[in-house]
DNA sequence: TAAATTACCATACAAATGTATGGTATTTTG
DNA sequence: CAAAATACCATACATTTGTATGGTAATTTA
């Protein structure tokens, strides 16, 4: 039922999403003639009505930047988890996202912080389980005793943090496993940040 | 460093998130002041210069819905706990707000939704402990199985909800606390919410 | 070939929007 | 206590914004 979009009118739902995505608010008209060099709005708001017979946006009568997008994936800006993590049995980090939670848009985080969610009971003993996403700030110095996100060797860890004379020790909250120890020149080990809350949805979607 | 928010400021802050969230659109100044009964933008205007000052938001001079969250460093919006809630023994609901805690902006809340702290441990075996903030949403119809805040004479609960025949059960996880069960008819209890999420700071913070 | 669509332009206008300024009353803070 | 902050009000104003209308030219479609 959709009919095709000229290469205009394309280039002008491009930049909409990409305004939308990045920006997280869509634009005026008159931002997207600046854009594009349009000398008035008029032009825009044609192409707009245009986009929207062909079933791309749908625009809202008298609201500013009132465009939205028919399209499914718009409004959030899916967050990527970066990996799982356990204590016991570290796991990889995957290069791309693994899977995302619903972000909405306004919750840009820090370009370097990011949500894992655990996998095992190896921080049980913390209260943290299974499906659980730790949140993760990179731009604390860790003390003693908290809970950090470490990188080692091309594996994530979630565990309590020890400074030592010339070593680091990261405990598991869960006996059956045991402490690692890395030396501070240690040269894969990398200290991520530390785990400042947990959070869990009890909306049902399987803990993995 | 950080200052806090007034209660006004506060709820203000609460509808910007909420409107960015659903909408996916910041409100504009007109649209604030509708929703809290203001006669004129001015008064919202003011609010917001405030927040701005005390660095939640980013006012982006001229620009139409330019509101921006500073919440990337943030990171954690204030919330208002409004009691304490156990299993096994009930306890006061306060009528205003006993607490604050910094909710991460990946939590979802709802709108209308509100925080109680738990304390006991008569929920430990659905992994929630005491100290953790329950967030719950009031407008939902729970299902069986589904973990409820209640308020059963001027105190509250958060237990699995189970609606039978003539009654409702509310069950502990914990089986140290036996089911409450409650005829339809009684008087004096009230379904408040469905627990839709829980949260914990790892903070230091005593957890109760 | 005639008609429709596309892709711009220009101008006009009411309403919406952000902003500025000044005022009053209450509460909080030093 | 005095000063500052808070929480509103009212009015005014320049822009911004969405919309409407009419026009020109090129291209596509029937």
């Amino acid at each position: 039922m959709k009919k095709e979009l000229t290469t205009i009118q394309r280039d002008i739902l491009g930049f909409l999403i990409d305004q939308i995505k990045g920006k997280g608010l869509p634009p005026t008209l008159a931002e997207v003639a600046n854009h594009f060099g349009y000398r008035n709005r008029a032009t825009v708001q044609q192409h707009f009505s245009a986009i929207e017979k062909k079933g791309f946006i749908k625009k809202n009568p008298k609201l500013s930047r009132g465009i939205e997008l028919t399209l499914e994936d718009k409004f959030f800006v899916p967050k990527p988890i970066l990996g799982e993590v356990a204590a016991g049995n570290p796991l990889t980090i995957y290069p791309d996202a693994i899977d995302t939670v619903e972000l909405p848009t306004i919750a840009r985080m820090p370009k370097d912080s990011f949500l894992l969610r655990v996998k095992g009971d190896s921080l049980k003993d913390a209260y943290i389980f299974s499906g659980d996403i730790v949140i993760v700030n990179p731009n604390l110095e860790p003390k003693n005793g908290q809970i950090v996100a470490a990188v080692l060797d091309d594996a994530a860890v979630v565990k309590r943090f020890y400074k030592k004379k010339n070593e680091i020790e990261l405990v598991s909250e869960n006996p059956e496993y045991k402490p690692i120890v890395i030396d501070k020149k240690h040269p894969s080990f990398k200290l991520v940040g530390i785990v400042v809350g947990v959070y869990r949805s009890m909306e049902k979607k399987k803990a993995g």
